[in-house]
DNA sequence: ACTCCTATGTAACTTTTGTTACCGTCATAC
DNA sequence: GTATGACGGTAACAAAAGTTACATAGGAGT
């Protein structure tokens, strides 16, 4: 178990300092995860910190009503902005995060945090790092929201999803299409439609296939 | 002048500790800008943490085609978590920053940030919550223009603007109201009519009265 | 083969929002 | 006073997105 940990953990040693290799590997735990799984519900309070060793985690926006918004992808090497501020604050999740494919976490207790933050100037710059990057992803969505229509908004969910997954060929149904795009399905089925007409797509059943021409 | 900024981090002498009141009179710079006045662009670097001390600035987004649409205001007492990720990784800014009204700042330069971080606990919470307030704040944005109507929108952005400036007369004309929300003028005319026949507002030019049905 | 459930295609319609155009009103400068 | 320009009201239309309803197809299990 613990070669297992310093095994994943040699990712970091370009971004962390040994003395905090070191603290990491002595303190996290190691999770694994499955493809759909979720990790943080709104409203819960979080009591490790997760850094993604392995896989793709997704965190979305639920609204009233229970509707879904994708906000952003965190990939391998990576953590939740939000999961930090939260942690840190000890304030309950504002987003849900779901596994999107088997995955590989480590998780880190939030007691250390806040003395991590005084004593790693490379942990320090990892959070705001992170925190950063987050920000400017969901200002982008913002963007896309606010001033895109939704044909553009789904050519862009395509395209990330295909780089997510690392394959052209996206395994989703128009309904879960929809939720993650917060609209209606059959308003994505007629656009996918168009999109393949214009020969920018494939069309199966619970499968869409990404041409060249995207 | 110096006695200037020891009166006004009064206001924040339940929030730092002693030490850092003291560096921050020491370091820091008053400077008193007009309403209107824009502090920061998009792509600007930023050399200086802004305490807001007095009055209200605007955070807001810019897209491609110059469009504008309104993140959240920052208030009496609080900061720009944008800033001061932007700022701690020297990144340029992602967000247009204006005053709405004659305002004072406290001026931070950027070099002590990252040593206040790990020397006092007071002035990291301070960010931190700054920041998970931003997350929140932005995460309720996207909720507003991913699932309400502008309708909604609207009487929501009224609310905010009454509330922010203390008064139910809101000095903007329809051109204004319509560039914030990131649409056009003349549909928030044909709403804020709407909303004046269900006696909700009275409409004058240049101004809206907000009325108790709201 | 038959059943059942899910996924997709499509039509018809509504609602919401955006666009263009035009007009009257108000404030200010001259 | 009159001219000018910003502001607001409104009509008419267009585009985008959402909704309802129904038909058909695919696949899993029996």
């Amino acid at each position: 178990m613990p070669q297992e940990i310093s095994d994943h953990i040699k990712k970091f040693h370009s971004v962390f300092e040994p003395g905090l290799l070191n603290e990491i590997e002595a303190i996290s735990m190691l999770m694994e995860v499955r493809g759909g799984d979720t990790m943080l519900n709104p409203g819960q309070t979080i009591r490790a910190v997760p850094l993604v060793l392995d896989g793709t985690f997704k965190v979305s926006r639920i609204n009233e009503e229970g509707q879904e918004l994708l906000l952003y992808y965190v990939k391998e090497g990576e953590s939740c902005a939000m999961t930090f501020t939260c942690c840190m604050m000890a304030h309950a999740s504002v987003i849900k995060g779901s596994a999107e494919e088997d995955s590989t976490l480590l998780c880190i207790p939030v007691n250390v945090m806040d003395e991590w933050m005084s004593k790693y100037p490379t942990w320090k710059r990892y959070v705001m790092t992170t925190i950063l990057n987050r920000f400017t992803e969901i200002l982008k969505s913002i963007d896309d929201v606010a001033f895109k229509k939704l044909d553009d908004r789904l050519v862009h969910y395509l395209k990330e999803k295909s780089k997510a997954t690392g394959s052209s060929l996206i395994n989703l149904s128009h309904q879960q299409i929809a939720d993650e795009l917060g609209t209606n399905r059959v308003v994505v089925s007629r656009l996918l439609k168009k999109l393949e007409i214009d020969k920018k797509l494939l069309l199966y059943r619970n499968q869409v296939k990404l041409l060249s021409e995207m």
